[in-house]
RNA sequence: CGCGGAGUGGAGCAGCUUGGUAGCUCGUCGGGCUCAUAACCCGAAGGUCGUUGGUUCAAAUCCAUCCUCCGCAA
């Protein structure tokens, strides 16, 4: 890259880090707003069963208005790569990597976090996921100031939007990434001229919500079937709810809620083969699952699923567990 | 060389071990019954069985090859 596609008539000299599909919208309104100087984001992994190498989405765009990219796969050992490019502010949006307290301490107009969540609620990595399978009625953005503690800095703005019943992790992350790019071009030109006010977080409301572990991908059919929706459209579309059937590991992507109850089966059990889908028991009703997939095979709706048994009645009473 | 599953009419599957006429459930189309229907009855269309090559009198089936899709692990 030439130093003279550099614009240095802008005093502010961004480096902006962050690597999936979220991010890229605030990269985009970034570059059509201001200078990045570099973007940082995680090195290329080998991704998938043939290993194949995945780019992050964040790399393309950089690379794609010819912006310097910078891939360390520890940042705590080569922060000083990212001073050199001496940074006037800091913006990460899931980057994936902490940052030490050299690199924190450094810009002039300090280091700044797009987060989707309504801090001090959900802190950690997968505030999207956990808004919907905790059940909430709204969430949001915040900018904030970033700490040496995860997700603990001061903040600057909040915005937040409704959680619809029918919302998914991947629908509410196509609004938030949205969300998440307004905000921060709304608040940015406070924070460049000292205005922004830094909110203290309060402690004692902080909530978490971790990264998705395969554990929390188990549907548990004791739960209400509440929980259990939430559970299937808080996954979806990744990393997805799953459950078991004769062992074999089935993925549930789409379900819906009935009035129905079953006192007499046991949780997890198949209540009925439905027109549209299979019902199960879950502790306090029934769900349906409507869009499922068996292991080794791609997705499909529960209704061809059924059509592949050569006796149907078979499925009635097997039970689903985890 | 990480482990494994799968490619068969539009969809989901069976058939392959023990080669020999293409099967099931659903959908589609036509007809019937019905006040009506995602119900029921009758009928029809639709498939070079992923590719290429090999073995054989004969391959969806056995062997080799390549391509594609997917689950797990990372």
């Amino acid at each position: 890259m030439d130093i003279n596609d550099i614009d240095l008539k802008k005093e502010v000299r961004i480096v902006f880090m962050g690597t999936p599909d979220f991010a890229v919208p605030i990269l985009q309104g970034l570059i059509e707003n201001y200078t990045v100087r570099a973007v940082v984001t995680q090195p290329d992994k080998p991704v998938g069963r043939n290993g194949k190498i995945l780019e992050p989405p964040i790399k393309k765009l950089a690379q794609a208005n010819t912006i310097l990219v910078l891939q360390p796969p520890k940042l705590k050992a080569e922060w000083e790569n990212i001073i050199a490019l001496k940074p006037t502010l800091i913006i990460t949006c899931a980057y994936g990597q902490i940052l030490p307290r050299e690199l924190l301490v450094y810009p002039a107009y300090g280091c700044i976090n797009v987060h989707a969540s309504l801090l001090p609620k959900l802190r950690g990595g997968a505030p999207i996921h956990h808004a919907i399978l905790d059940g909430h009625k709204k969430t949001g953005i915040t900018i904030m100031h970033m700490s040496p503690k995860m997700d603990q800095g001061d903040m600057i703005a909040q915005a937040e939007i409704p959680i619809a019943d029918t919302d998914t992790a991947s629908s509410l992350h196509d609004k938030l990434k949205l969300l998440g790019r307004d905000l921060l071009l709304e608040v940015l030109p406070s924070i460049i001229d000292g205005t922004a006010p830094r909110i203290k977080q309060e402690e004692a409301e902080a909530t978490y919500g971790f990264n998705i572990t395969r554990e929390d991908e188990k549907i548990d059919f004791s739960k209400t079937k509440k929980q259990v929706y939430n559970k299937v459209r808080g996954l979806n579309s990744w990393p997805g709810a799953y459950t078991r059937l004769d062992g074999k590991v089935i993925k549930v992507w789409e379900c819906y809620m009935t009035e129905e109850t079953y006192p007499n089966l046991v949780d997890g059990q198949i209540t009925n083969l439905y027109t549209n889908g299979i019902g199960i028991k879950v502790s306090n009703g029934e769900v349906v699952f409507t869009q499922i997939q068996p292991e080794g095979k791609t997705k499909m709706s529960a209704v061809d699923f059924i059509n592949g048994f050569q006796n149907k009645e078979s499925l009635k009473g097997k039970i689903f567990e985890t």
